[in-house]
DNA sequence: TTGTAAGCGTTATCAC
DNA sequence: GTGATAACGCTTACAA
């Protein structure tokens, strides 16, 4: 193993010195540290981690808990957990991953035994039990999610509201009238999930303000729950022509059913689902959709995570921040121009 | 900060007495154990990571490197992710996430800086550019894949010509005589991708035992493809009546062309998926599918580098290993007795 | 069964 | 601009 005193020796300089260059904490002689650096390269030598965090108090290491549920949609949370490894990287920083079924205690551990030097919460509930831990330890942290309660904290997450509200728009921009909006399964609400919530918040006041009729409908996203949900929209508004789906799993049942009962997608029907790009590009027809940008949301959660850590370092008190990210509707081939079903009716 | 000093002053014993009583590295009295225990627990003392790493040269954590590749399964990789993570948790290891962008190099780093004390590479490639380093620095690895040369390092996969396999004797098993094989994209085999030739060679090599006739079709897995795919085969073999699909992308589209073409299944055509049984149940009829445990994969990986890791902590040389894990067929709605379309050619 | 003490490889505070 | 040197908190011979 190649240590810093190997280096030094090599270099024909103090201990000190090389860790200086490389640290870059004072300022060093050009020739000197151009020796320094040669001497690093010739003889490989590469940091002992163990060493660095324990004179330092610093891991350069930050720590992601990723949960387990089986509802959240999983490329998503791939995406993300590689965007803030990439992103950690940038800045010098490794990740860890920590699985939720530690639980809190994870969070403890983590914080307690010096392993991460700050913590990165996905999926963050209204009423989390992991921020609790996170107050009483004072561990950095950002969240991606947002909390009831995100004073003393910094978050990030999709602006749900917009997502709901482009799609009222888009709707009503085409002309449509009668619209549904199919959601999560009822337990999602009921557990007050905040991005369901926002969402059909988002939706509702802008369809009112666009003058659109609509109705709300939960579903658990399987073919036989969605089969029911569409039944009782067309049955309570049989004029209704476009259709919102956030429910992933209703998705191609949706379009199955509709195909089934007689309406053709666009012409007669017009579906925008809010999901991921992927997603909506492997149906056919392609799917207009909303999509929050999900690589954005771990790269701002390592950023903001970063900055409280600089600044607690310097014993400053870190900036709490709330970041939403705008998500984007794109236009495929769902969505259009709404023209009455039977020509007496319009 | 609660340190090991707090805790043998607290407890009125050594600092030395409280690492042992925490390692059991060797025998404590009863009354010791339990007073050391109690004050571990009243100060809420995490041991420092740092610290440890740097006097017992381990680090307690075991690098993951993730692909960054589009054409993999993602919810399959993020279960074997998971399943790495409470597998090592289980055994007193954290887990280390690195992205593919860093290339070898990640690898070197996390051994040569002491961050990990050995690597589990997914989704290794025959000729892996990232193995050679592995052998250069003697670092402890298990491999998710199966590479051209195993020789000194442990590997796990499934048993991808088992899996091929399976899928002949099925559809010979209920009486299908024509059968087809549709594939990965032709890329996939000229880069002589392990899983995709193993797959083949099984399904190829039973399907001759069994007496089937079969076509294998290299397909993209875009809907277009699909059906080009399709149409060929229903040109070359109109009689083909069992379908065996391995790239996931083709699936939906080659239930809704079967449909089309006016072939119920599983009356008239019998399909077999290899996927995992998240995505074959989600198909409407649900797919008789052969799947490989992704979980047990994760697990196994972590159990050969810990063996390898103690093993090597002892100076003795590890035991090379390669355990290939059965995938498992679940009859489901796709597949059925064989029954002649037209009654005149039966 | 328990205690003492010498590292482990950095960082950072002094001093020059 | 550079060099000693004392931590950092733990593990592990070596003693007792």
């Amino acid at each position: 193993m190649v240590t810093l005193a190997d280096v030094a020796r090599h270099a024909g300089v103090s201990a000190s010195t090389v860790s200086y260059v490389l640290s870059g904490k004072r300022s060093i002689s050009e020739e000197t540290r151009r020796r320094v650096e040669r001497s690093v390269a010739e003889l490989g030598y590469h940091p002992n981690a163990g060493a660095r965090a324990l004179a330092a108090k610093r891991s350069h290491i930050v720590a992601l808990v990723v949960p387990l549920r089986a509802d959240v949609y999983v490329p998503i949370m791939m995406q993300i957990a590689i965007s803030v490894t990439v992103t950690a990287r940038q800045h010098g920083y490794d990740v860890l991953l920590i699985t939720n079924d530690e639980g809190p205690e994870g969070v403890r551990r983590v914080a307690l035994s010096g392993l991460a030097d700050g913590v990165i919460l996905m999926d963050v509930g209204l009423a989390d039990e992991r921020i609790p831990v996170l107050r009483e330890l004072r561990t950095q942290a950002a969240l991606i999610g947002l909390p009831d309660d995100p004073s003393g904290l910094s978050c990030v997450d999709h602006d749900f509201a917009a997502a709901g509200a482009s799609c009222a728009d888009h709707l009503a921009d085409l002309g449509h009238r009668e619209v549904a909006f199919i959601g999560y399964g009822s337990g999602v609400y009921q557990r007050h999930a905040g991005y369901a919530e926002r969402t059909l918040m988002g939706f509702r006041e802008r369809a009112e303000e666009r003058g659109l009729r609509f109705v709300h409908r939960p579903c658990e996203g399987t073919y036989e729950s969605t089969a029911g949900t569409l039944a009782r929209i067309l049955a309570d508004r049989p004029d209704t022509t476009g259709f919102v789906v956030q429910n992933e799993g209703a998705i191609g049942p949706l379009l199955s059913l509709l195909r089934i009962s007689g309406r053709t997608v666009p012409e007669d029907a017009s579906v925008i689902a809010l999901c991921p790009e992927l997603l909506a590009e492997q149906y056919a027809p392609a799917l207009t959709a909303v999509t929050g940008p999900a690589q954005e949301l771990g790269r701002v959660a390592v950023e903001q995570l970063l900055r409280r850590i600089t600044a607690a370092g310097r014993d400053e008190v870190p900036d709490d921040e709330l970041t939403l990210l705008r998500p984007v509707l794109t236009v495929r081939e769902s969505t259009s121009q709404h023209r009455s079903r039977t020509p007496s009716s319009s």
